[in-house]
DNA sequence: CGGTCATTTGAGAAGCCTCAATATTAGTGG
DNA sequence: CCACTAATATTGAGGCTTCTCAAATGACCG
């Protein structure tokens, strides 16, 4: 019921758009992308997932997945029979649970970010969201590593590239932040916190 | 297991942040308005919901309910026990697939108005999606009452209530709509649906 | 070492927000 | 039925943020 798949290299699809939906998986490696294609063919980043992360629960409804995913770098996953753990779940009330709490908790993660409309804000948000979500699997909470892009930074946080990199700059001028390519040290998250408006308290 | 509750008048509270979960609701009449406070107190809505549409599927996850549902005019709701048709749903396969399905489409419905990042483009987005949400009821879907104010809907834009007010005018001008007062007509879905670069098929 | 891609930086334009004022609507009490 | 009030909505002007376009720099890979 349970596979262990994998190794996925930067840039292999996961799963796309359209395709029969049969498995969701747990990240056990790596990160992931997932994305749309709207109807001019340009990329929507819809999230990224970490290690300890679930992918493809918006898949359930529809029985096809609705977006791609891709892996950022090196990725190893536990895929996850859906039917078969669906069935399971009927005869083991603490696993239906633990399903329904997952789906549950998915739901309105995006809204975190889209609640504040300044580009700092947003990034701000973005890099206090994926600390305290490394922190939470046992990584280190004020440094790690954004293996995607500025690009897809950007595209996700809705701001231009040439705007990410601003932003990033100016943190790391004002020594909130510390930028060496990928890898961020946050020097000072209180401030952070204080600049997204919308602190999550719940992660 | 499941009680018919209501009438709620407009700014009635359904369920405030914090409290224990113990019910979903489904909407039967009215419209409700989900949102936070962020830490400076400011309002950020989260959503609308219509007839026929479920509240409260984000708390499961906590125990409590992550935001406040107030009614923005005389609703009526089915208040539906979650532990009950949880312990339900182990012994009927289908009514534990059905509550997955629910779940799973709420995943990500913020991402479709997050995604455009012009304000006319949000609107269309906006003005299409509560369409589509009432045409799926059985309402008109091209004649409908938006019974929040300008601010609520800009709030939920992410836009400024004069930039809605004036969105709306523009579109009004140019005959693709038409307002009256809170009363829209969609005159030419069409060119909105060209407007919101992501048209959304699936609903 | 050369080529490709990602990132940064600069300058100008456009979009949107803020502030302020006016207009409209709904509700209230005389 | 008609002021009167409060809340909502619209409109205008100016400024700031962010985008776009263009070019330069830097990192990575064969």
């Amino acid at each position: 019921m349970v596979d262990h798949v994998g190794p996925y290299h930067a840039g292999d699809y996961i799963f796309r758009a359209g395709e029969p939906f049969d498995a969701i998986a747990a990240v056990r490696a790596g990160m992931v992308k997932t994305f749309v294609d709207d109807s001019l063919g340009n990329e929507q980043v819809l999230g990224f997932s970490l290690p300890g992360e679930v992918i493809g629960l918006n898949a359930i409804h529809g029985s096809r997945y609705p977006c791609n995913a891709v892996a950022l770098d090196t990725v190893h996953l536990c895929r996850i029979s859906f039917p078969r753990i669906s069935m399971l779940a009927s005869r083991m009330p603490g696993l239906q649970a633990k399903l329904f709490s997952l789906l549950s908790a998915e739901i309105g993660k995006a809204a975190l970010l889209a609640a504040n409309y300044r580009t700092e804000e947003r990034m701000a948000a973005f890099l206090l969201d994926i600390s305290n979500r490394y922190a939470r699997r046992g990584f280190s909470a004020h440094r790690f590593n954004l293996t995607m892009t500025r690009t897809e930074i950007a595209n996700y946080l809705r701001m231009a590239p040439e705007t990410a990199s601003r932003v990033l700059r100016r943190l790391s001028d004002e020594e909130v932040i510390a930028v060496k390519q990928r890898e961020i040290i946050l020097l000072q998250p209180e401030r952070l916190a204080l600049m997204a408006a919308t602190d999550d308290a719940s992660e």
